[in-house]
DNA sequence: TTCTTTTAGTAAATCGATACACTAAAAACG
DNA sequence: CGTTTTTAGTGTATCGATTTACTAAAAGAA
């Protein structure tokens, strides 16, 4: 490994510039020389193949044009098209992205977020946590700029951190009004144990949903199980198929099933299945993110869409924003809208079961 | 922003020693100093919350703990799990890994290797590529480590890489004894339009696999389908489910179909029951890699496994081995064991089928 | 022509951590 | 006691790019 780095230095000297000159065409403040001087040091770049040691740069700069991004796993399907996303836009933005897999284990996520630190790196886009933001309360205060994606802050949170999400409670309303309107008035609630803000949120919408239409709201039917410390890749798929074996096995079964999100519709499906059930037929199944998967699955799955690559756009600029100074304020706490997605799980109410 | 960094000069100061010895403290070499000289450092540490800046660090040291993880995208659930465990492999061993999802350009994959050069990383973990390596030929010959997975340099490569790989004709030999061992004799091949080199090495194993039980081997079973520049997330469901309508609407239909990879043999599902045809009784699917959502899909996917986990791990030892100058030598190849997973979409070949 | 202003650059200090060469003080030796 | 060796550190140059302050030369003004 030769691996004799060019250095600005070697530039110049190809050029017959000082390295000042170099730097100021690197930074593109050009109007300081003739043309042919600038386009000398252009050709040396060139014939050299130099690239700017980014080290040096940051050093002097304290400018690291990267953003940390801590997500559970991006193992996970929606975590994964969330990363693509955040990266996507950053790298519009000329950012480039450094990956944590946190687990959703605070620990983890301080040590990365005091790594990041280390680095530099000022920005952080943060996937949902279930407990608490403490863990960045000091970063925080030192200036890291973190933004949370579907997790508002609330008033327990010391940290005053810009946020985006869906419309949670419209996008159940969307959902539990599109099954109101197929016949269905037994509507299970399909949860997990970990109670994160847009959790919260979508029982409201839920509830909320209910009461407009003048459904009784049955507190059986939300199912939030137990919770356990488990954590896997299919985070929900398990929790999903146990909900629903158990919702569906009682006596006045739900006619329709509305998950929390894709992942637990999935092994909604599987619970169904376990006891005999169609889907639609028997019962109807509605997600919540709409994963690539969605379409996929038998039957696709009828979900509320997030958009994502819009919202992390968005997000991303406004953490860029933070970062650059050119965003000042108050927290934000950005909101998008979804989109509800009619595919096969859904169906009318079964006249036998519509009684 | 306050942002008062912190430098190993306040630490220095607070402690009443020199930045020398602070540095010292910080890599471990105490021996030059008496244990309450190192501890009074460790708390000057502590107490400023001192973290060193990894900028100025790797400048003087050149030494960079990150790779660069370069995938197609991250939002295919195959590449996500992949880069889960790049990044926990890596982060074992104290690299951090900087996410690039390069779409299957090569333009981009390059920009992306430019970056990661003038960061200072000299490590990356490619994963799959369909043309060739001609992009990363000039920082390679400067020194950029580079471990490819599941494609083994061909001899038109100019550039010696390692590189890993699962043993892709014995696992397509794992499936095809499986089927055949079920009664099939008509089994369909379903590949895409970019021919890797695991691919071709996937259609040996095919070929051999049905030589060895003395089935004939039929070239019209092979779905290539044609060349296309489109690449998604979902990239497969829909070659897969055009191929499996393609092949099983066909006079002598096939009683099984070998998928490429997962994705691929879900698009085959949805392709199977646009003909109204049942999944295992009408038509055995077979995947390949086990990708978290075999298990959730219906019928459960019968694959095979590529152990991601144990291979990345291997694969990040040699590329940081190679950084360390620990492993040196020529190119290697590392091949791990693939596993059949039997689910629920094989069966018997039935009995009107079997002729 | 002389003085001022503009043009086209350059010299040198700096960012923060590291590491080699060096040293003062203490301990060991004879 | 004088000399050597060890202990426990420290001073300073360095990594590569940036940037402020500076300057020589050319152009313009009077």
């Amino acid at each position: 490994m030769l691996s004799e780095e060019v250095t600005i230095h070697d530039v110049a000297r190809t050029a017959r510039v000082s390295p000042s000159t170099v730097s100021n065409v690197l930074n593109g403040r050009t109007e300081r020389m003739r043309p042919e001087t600038s386009e000398r040091v252009r050709r040396a770049i060139k014939q050299l193949g130099y690239a700017p040691n980014q080290a040096a740069r940051q050093l002097k700069t304290g400018f690291v044009p990267m953003l940390g991004l801590i997500v559970p796993s991006v193992a996970n399907p929606f975590w994964g098209a969330f990363a693509r996303s955040v990266e996507k836009a950053a790298l519009a933005e000329g950012y480039q992205v450094l990956l944590c897999n946190g687990e959703r284990d605070p620990k983890r996520e301080q040590q990365y977020a005091e790594s990041l630190w280390g680095r530099g790196i000022r920005g952080v886009m943060f996937g949902s946590s279930p407990v608490s933001f403490d863990h960045f309360l000091e970063l925080s205060e030192r200036g890291l700029q973190v933004v949370a994606f579907d997790r508002q802050a609330q008033n327990t949170d010391q940290v005053g951190f810009d946020s985006i999400s869906v419309d949670n409670e419209l996008g159940v309303r969307l959902a539990v009004n599109y099954l109101l309107a197929l016949g269905h008035r037994r509507i299970g609630f399909l949860s997990g144990p970990i109670r994160t803000v847009n959790r919260l949120k979508r029982l409201d919408g839920f509830r909320s949903a209910l009461a407009d239409a003048d459904v009784p709201f049955d507190e059986q039917l939300v199912w939030e199980g137990a919770l356990s410390s488990s954590f896997g890749d299919i985070e929900g798929t398990d929790i999903g198929r146990t909900a629903a074996r158990d919702l569906l096995s009682r006596p006045k079964r739900p006619t329709a099933l509305f998950a929390i999100n894709d992942m637990y519709a999935f092994g909604a499906y599987a619970g169904a299945r376990d006891l005999g059930l169609r889907i639609p037929q028997d019962v109807s199944i509605i997600g919540f993110d709409d994963i690539v998967l969605a379409e996929i699955v038998d039957p696709p799955l009828t979900t509320i869409r997030q958009p994502l690559d819009s919202m992390m756009q968005s997000a991303v600029r406004l953490l860029i924003g933070r970062l650059e100074e050119t965003r000042t304020g108050p927290p934000e706490h950005m909101t998008a809208t979804p989109e509800l997605i009619v595919r096969g799980s859904t169906t009318q109410v079964s006249v036998k079961d519509e009684q």
